[in-house]
DNA sequence: GTCTATATTCCGATAGAC
DNA sequence: GTCTATCGGAATATAGAC
């Protein structure tokens, strides 16, 4: 992949991250990166192309830390996986789930359709870790292992937001509600 | 006030509330009204004053509808807050913060300091909300009555957020979880 | 692969008549 | 209070030269 083609998609996916997608334009990619709008538009025929781009390499990207993370217990899978937020936070940038899904009916189809894929991916594999944890008996709730999942991912999710919108580091307290809630 | 301008009002945090702030026009309210955008303009100088208008009447309503449940239970008050969020989810709308918080970095200094403001009202009336059922016995959990109130707030924000894009009824499975752990 | 130049459309906003 | 008419700017996208 060329390197222009790999900066367009780094600033984009960072715009689309802290402005969100129906806030940001080609301008705000092509001065920093010092080209034209055309060069865009030649990496990707349209915007909608390069947002759906940006949403497949994030389904990639899980596939490919989890692959890594794969003989780590239950527990430090989790932690990992808390760990990505955290890494948002630190770059002032919101998941892109919590990005993109609140305008998930203003956006191209094929981003839909991609954004519900990753959803599913995401959900699939916290799911595993959780059942996981249970059978080896190093996590214990009473819930069971989809509402747990999608109780974690939500509340995860919401605290990027709240954490801009309050100016209180409301991560840190969603994170240790989780943990000591398995 | 106008029937004008309420219709406005509603019409906009409805769009709001569906495609986000960033993603509607005056074009979307003129049309179906039947009016012409400068007859918007006429009751809203700007759009960032429409924006300000709408979460300020949402904290308006919040400080009405406490006041109406002030002698229910904390259980009840519980789940007359829940039931804001569901009947958010019947209108296939998502809650206003998390419509803007996403695009906060996006939005006028004015639409920034009335959302925060909303942030610290909505935690602090469930703050006390579970506090008092602490108190009185009604509730029982180990987080701190902070650490609690953020996560309900964050799982249900997230809840309708995840509900569009995964097409699954995440609300449902919040609110067990949420009632589970009170 | 990147450029210049431009097409087309839409946006929020305002002036002034009624 | 609402209208017509218009301004100035910004958006995505494309054609064609280099």
């Amino acid at each position: 992949m060329s390197d222009t083609r790999e900066e367009i998609l780094n600033l984009a996916e960072d715009l689309i991250r802290t402005k969100g997608y129906n806030a940001f334009s080609y301008r705000d990619i092509s001065v920093p990166l010092n080209i034209k709008n055309a060069a865009i538009h030649y990496h990707f025929n349209s915007k909608a192309d390069l947002g759906k781009a940006i949403i497949n390499r994030t389904r990639q990207n899980l596939v490919k830390e989890s692959n890594l993370w794969k003989d780590l217990s239950p527990v430090e899978q989790l932690n990992k996986f808390i760990s990505i937020y955290e890494k948002s936070l630190l770059r002032n940038q919101i998941c892109f789930m919590g990005a993109l899904g609140p305008s998930y009916e203003t956006l191209p189809e094929q981003m839909q359709t991609e954004l519900t894929l990753a959803s599913e991916e995401i959900r699939a594999y916290l799911r595993n870790v959780l059942q996981r944890g249970l059978d080896n008996g190093s996590f214990n709730f009473t819930e069971t292992v989809s509402e747990k999942a999608d109780m974690i991912i939500a509340s995860l999710l919401s605290s990027l937001i709240l954490t801009r919108v309050t100016k209180e580091n409301i991560f840190l307290q969603i994170r240790n509600t989780i943990l000591k809630g398995v």
